[in-house]
RNA sequence: GGCCCGGUAGCUCAGCUGGAUAGAGCAAUAGCCUUCUAAGCUAUGGGUCAGGGGUUCGAAUCCCUUCCGGGUCACCA
């Protein structure tokens, strides 16, 4: 049982036996105390005064008191109007870190028996990766951590949009220009390698919308009557229709987006386990509906479309399934969600995309849910806001500022410029000093974005460079290399003793406090889906022992039961900061 | 236009299931390295929590409304 509900049971039986009142333990609010009061939990009375029929400070008075005798870890206490501070005993605290010190782990919750199936990354094959897929990225991978960290089974799967008009297009192109090239040949990344003939094509698609007779004044609709877009569409039809030679080079340009994917992949370092295509999703689904059909919850219209009716649910009605039969995207994703059903018998499916397809996973999961599925309703759509540079949104016409791989490279090229300024890397070899620019240099990268809260829209400016010094990831990596730093002096393989019977100076028991915070910020972020909670929360623990690496000595402490004390803070702290870390998808080093 | 989301310090963000005097970082200014790593610590200045109304003992937080910004309303994905 947690502290937090020991207080609030305890002030429900006190109201019973002092004020003869039923209370419910969420009637008592519990915060932690602000730093400018006395105290570790306050409790706010003011709810409760129509309980107890006594003013808020008299209440609050006799709540102290009766809680103080009660519970017999309560040293103190005092009453600031409707506030009552409790200031826990030393002894508790040092209790605290005794249990967690003991428990390697801490951190991790009790195992749960949902299933976890979450999508995330769902790249398009016709081009590289964008800032916008690194912020997936990141919310994915660090999301499926935190709630392995809750106690969840998670099996991370991708969705590759592998066919379609851009694809066809980036062929065309490649087909007419490229003489066969490859990337190999050119020395090109293989994604970019296929995103330049997508480039080259609309670029040729522009010229000859110039030359057009009679074009008309829609961009799109002039676009469609180019010879060049014309032969894309063919090449499609040719696709659909299982043409040796498309398919052949189809699957060629593929490989290497993959091949070019998969670099960034382990660069960033998220994997799956499993990669859905939608080549070969894209012409399931009609079952689904033909399901939908019979049960009489979706309807065909005049024209043969099939449509669900959602203006119950404040929605629309949406098709489902064209006339002619073949699926779109809605279809797919249905279809999709039924295939990972049976395949992995999950209790939630989370999907993180972009907030841009807020209303498509509605539809989704209401449409699930009017088939019956009953496990529909674990679907979670983890909506997260676009970047967008300080002028507004990213466009890919803007130069390659927003691309992956160069934003990855600049930080990189930051870290290790800031890391030779500074000194950092004697007695490196390079190797170790390679490996510290990239645990710096993502560092850096992945926090800017993580600590930002998932659904709200985040700015990036790429004109200026990225932070090393405040609220990042380098200052929280740096904070774990000064405690590496202290625990080699201590001796790696000595035995550390949690002392009894002495006084917690302030930065001490503020430590401990936000150590003891932290499987309640991996449950509530957990539950919240939002990892930017425990980005907050590693930041604050750094901060809170910068400040007791300041204050206070370690390894000088005045004297052995100090030392002990401190030197296990110490060794707790580094180790919560590097599981917190691990939560967001970033290393932590020994020294920097 | 209908629906959805946002607006907190010059900038980037916390705080939002109502609780004390709204917090950090960056940027600015001023200090701290004969003592465990100064990518650190300390201090100062900086706010009509977009505007207005309401509910409440108490509102940045909940409700209504106006303004501003974004998204979406495809047989695209």
């Amino acid at each position: 049982m947690t502290l937090e509900q020991q207080l609030k049971q305890a002030t429900v039986a006190i109201f019973k036996e002092q004020f003869g009142a039923d209370i419910t333990p969420d009637t008592v609010t519990i915060n932690i105390t602000k730093k400018e009061h006395e105290g570790d939990y306050t409790i706010v009375v003011f709810p409760l005064i129509k309980f107890s029929k006594q003013g808020p400070e008299q209440t609050a008075e006799a709540l102290g008191n009766a809680l103080k005798e009660k519970t017999g870890f309560i040293g103190s206490y005092n009453v600031i109007k409707g506030f009552l501070n409790l200031s826990l005993t030393d002894g508790y605290w040092l209790n605290r870190l005794q249990d967690i010190s003991d428990n390697a782990q801490f951190g991790q919750l009790p195992l749960q028996t949902e299933k976890v199936v979450l999508e995330y990354c769902g790249p398009n094959t016709n081009k590289p990766l964008h800032i916008g897929h690194v912020r997936n990225m990141l919310l994915g991978f660090s999301m499926s951590e935190i709630l392995k960290a809750a106690g969840y089974p998670v099996t991370k799967v991708n969705i590759y949009n592998d066919r379609g008009i851009a694809i066809c297009q980036s062929m065309v192109a490649y087909r007419h220009f490229a003489n066969g090239a490859t990337p190999q040949s050119s020395g090109i990344k293989g994604d970019h390698f296929v995103g330049d003939w997508y480039v080259k094509f609309n670029q040729v698609a522009k010229e000859q919308m110039a030359e057009l007779q009679n074009a008309p004044e829609d961009k799109d609709e002039a676009k469609k009557l180019t010879p060049i877009f014309k032969e894309a569409q063919e090449t499609l039809l040719k696709w659909e229709a299982g043409d040796a030679e498309t398919i052949a080079l189809w699957e060629q340009m593929n490989a290497w987006v993959y091949e070019g994917f998969q670099q960034t992949f382990d660069m960033i370092g998220v994997d799956f386990q499993k990669d859905y295509y939608e080549s070969q999703t894209y012409k399931m689904g009609k079952e689904i509906v033909d399901e939908g059909l019979q049960k009489g919850v979706f309807y065909q219209r005049k024209d043969g479309a099939i449509a669900v009716d959602l203006t119950a649910d404040g929605l629309d009605e949406k098709v489902l399934l064209r006339p002619d039969g073949t699926s779109i995207y809605i279809t797919q994703d249905l279809a999709t969600a039924e295939l990972r059903h049976e395949e992995f018998n999950m209790d939630k499916m989370i999907y993180v995309v972009a907030n841009e397809q807020d209303y498509h996973f509605k539809v989704l999961k209401l449409a699930l849910q009017k088939l019956g599925k009953e496990w529909a309703k674990g679907i979670y759509h983890l909506s997260y806001g676009l970047v967008e540079s300080p002028t507004g949104r990213f466009k890919s016409r803007e130069g390659k500022t927003a691309d992956a791989d160069d934003l990855i490279a600049e930080v990189l090229r930051i870290a290790e410029e800031r890391t030779k300024e500074l000194g950092k890397i004697e007695g490196f070899t390079e190797a170790q000093a390679q490996e510290l620019y990239k645990t710096i240099g993502m560092g850096a990268l992945k926090y800017l974005i993580l600590r930002v809260n998932p659904y709200k829209k985040m700015i990036f400016n790429p004109e200026e460079s990225i932070d090393f010094q405040g609220q990042t990831g380098p200052f929280i990596q740096y904070t774990h290399a000064r405690i590496r730093a202290i625990m080699r002096k201590v001796g790696e393989n000595t035995a550390l003793t949690i002392p009894t019977g002495i006084n917690l100076v302030d930065v001490e028991r503020e430590l401990l406090k936000q150590i003891n915070e932290f499987e309640n910020v991996v449950r509530s972020s957990a539950a919240n889906y939002d990892p930017s909670e425990v980005a907050n929360y590693v930041y604050t623990l750094a901060k809170t022992y910068n400040k007791f690496y300041h204050d206070v000595s370690v390894l000088n402490a005045e004297n052995v039961k100090e030392k002990e004390l401190r030197v296990a803070l110490s060794n707790q702290t580094g180790l919560t900061i590097k599981k917190a870390m691990k939560l967001l998808g970033m290393d932590v080093p020994e020294r920097m």
